[in-house]
DNA sequence: TCTGGGGTCCTAGGACCC
DNA sequence: TCTGGGGTCCTAGGACCC
């Protein structure tokens, strides 16, 4: 094994304080010192707080009805989430980081991994913060920065950058004094089930966790927990992904703004994910060969039974033809679908998604496949030009009962020349 | 009244083959 | 009388991430 290269690896980790947060204040001066929150889709819960919002108690994922009391008492600025925003913003910051080296692996729409290894130990610390200093001020956004020997290391060294006040943290001398005041479930790689396991014995924090043994952490997890402790070590396990890779499946679901109890409903909905997710497989040039539909009911309404179920159809051709995959989706709808429950979600799941160059083995395939290839770039052109859902199928609906809740959004669009903030002279 | 959405990877266990 | 067992592939479900 050989330590000495190792040791001369240095990963970093950027990750954007508050993301959803800092995208709203940009355009927003009047919420810079004020607390702030986002909330996902429907308004349901909280995705995001500003540091105000933390101080006050509000803790991450929390329903937005339970803090209800909380917001109106201390005035917090409320946001629903405007994922095109974000998106957007996210991009710019990834290209500025893209500037300071091309061994980057983009790891969320907020955090992206670095590749260090070429800075010499004493100038790591000062690279780190003109990382900061150049992302906020080409982006706005303020980021922290930690940087180890590993990438779990790198994750341990942000969340302690995230609390102190210059932003970058290099961990490398006094590791073992940090871990034994890390805890145990902000480990990454780390979940709920793990950590009470761990818990369960005795071991409470990072330290306790590197220093376990190999055979014990073997049968008791699996590799993920095993390379874990590894990286702890400072061995580094997980490696820098760099390429970007395709996406193997794709998911589109919604909860309702309503319950929903009536099969053609869910048909408008379960359409419109549909008509979305392959979109998506289009833009990314790809086709699906199986369609996944899944409905349930609320699992908090304790008043209700509940009801969750969902079929996968295998398709005997490759493709990305809305229509075809509208109509898998549908008849595997009907087949789950039970009268006489509330709906609260639906989604669609496309798998087994591959290239759609890689060429057809079915030999059935040239008389399948679909005439309207024209057809799907035109939709896709307008959707892309007039906005999603411009030109959509009749099976969609038109009826809006169902649709998500946004009350407050800030609709936000940086690619309108309305949203410049306006000077008066 | 009101509890997100979109991914990846791993493993156990069943099906199947020889 | 005696009724195998190892390998591979696939899938569903679970755990993790942000």
């Amino acid at each position: 094994m050989s330590y000495t290269n190792s040791s001369k690896k240095k990963v970093a980790l950027i990750d954007c304080n508050s993301f959803y947060v800092s995208c709203e204040r940009l355009f927003n001066p009047k919420i810079q010192n004020v607390p702030v929150v986002v909330l996902s889709n429907n308004d349901g819960c909280v995705i995001s707080r500003s540091t105000e919002a933390k101080k006050i108690g509000i803790k991450m994922g929390e329903p937005y009805f339970k803090v209800k009391d909380l917001v109106k008492k201390n005035n917090v600025q409320i946001f629903s989430s405007n994922y095109a925003l974000y998106g957007d913003l996210s991009r710019r910051v990834m290209k500025v980081l893209k500037g300071f080296t091309d061994k980057i692996e983009i790891y969320s729409i907020d955090e992206a991994f670095l590749d260090l290894s070429h800075i010499k130990d004493e100038q790591v610390e000062n690279y780190g913060k003109q990382i900061r200093e150049r992302v906020l001020k080409w982006t706005g956004i303020p980021t922290s920065v930690g940087i180890s020997n590993t990438k779990t290391l790198s994750k341990v060294a942000n969340h302690i950058a995230k609390k102190n006040k210059a932003g970058v943290i290099f961990l490398k001398k006094n590791i073992d004094t940090i871990l034994k005041n890390f805890d145990i479930a902000d480990i990454w790689g780390v979940g709920r089930q793990l950590s009470k396991l761990y818990i369960k014995n005795g071991i409470n924090n990072a330290y306790k966790l590197k220093n376990i043994s190999n055979t014990w952490v073997k049968k008791s997890t699996n590799v993920l927990g095993a390379k874990t402790v590894m990286e702890l070590r400072g061995i580094p396990c997980i490696d820098l992904e760099t390429e970007e890779t395709k996406r193997k499946s794709c998911c589109v679901s919604r909860s309702f703004g309503k319950k929903v109890e009536s099969l053609d409903k869910l048909k408008e909905s379960i359409t419109t994910h549909c008509l979305n997710a392959a979109e998506k497989i289009r833009t990314d040039k790809q086709t699906t060969r199986a369609v996944t539909v899944f409905i349930r009911t609320s699992p908090f309404d304790k008043n209700r039974k509940y009801y969750s179920n969902s079929i996968t159809i295998e398709l005997p051709v490759a493709t990305n033809n809305s229509i075809e995959l509208v109509k898998t989706a549908i008849s595997g709808l009907k087949k789950i679908y039970k009268y006489g429950y509330f709906y609260q979600k639906a989604g669609i799941i496309l798998s087994k998604l591959r290239d759609a160059s890689e060429k057809e083995l079915n030999l059935l395939a040239p008389i399948l496949e679909n005439k309207s290839k024209p057809l799907m770039r035109a939709i896709d052109f307008t959707n892309a030009k007039y906005g999603r859902n411009a030109i959509s199928i009749a099976q969609a609906g038109i009826s809006n009962d169902w649709k998500m809740r946004r009350e407050h959004s800030s609709r936000i669009d940086t690619a309108s020349f309305d949203f410049l903030p306006k000077i008066n002279i």
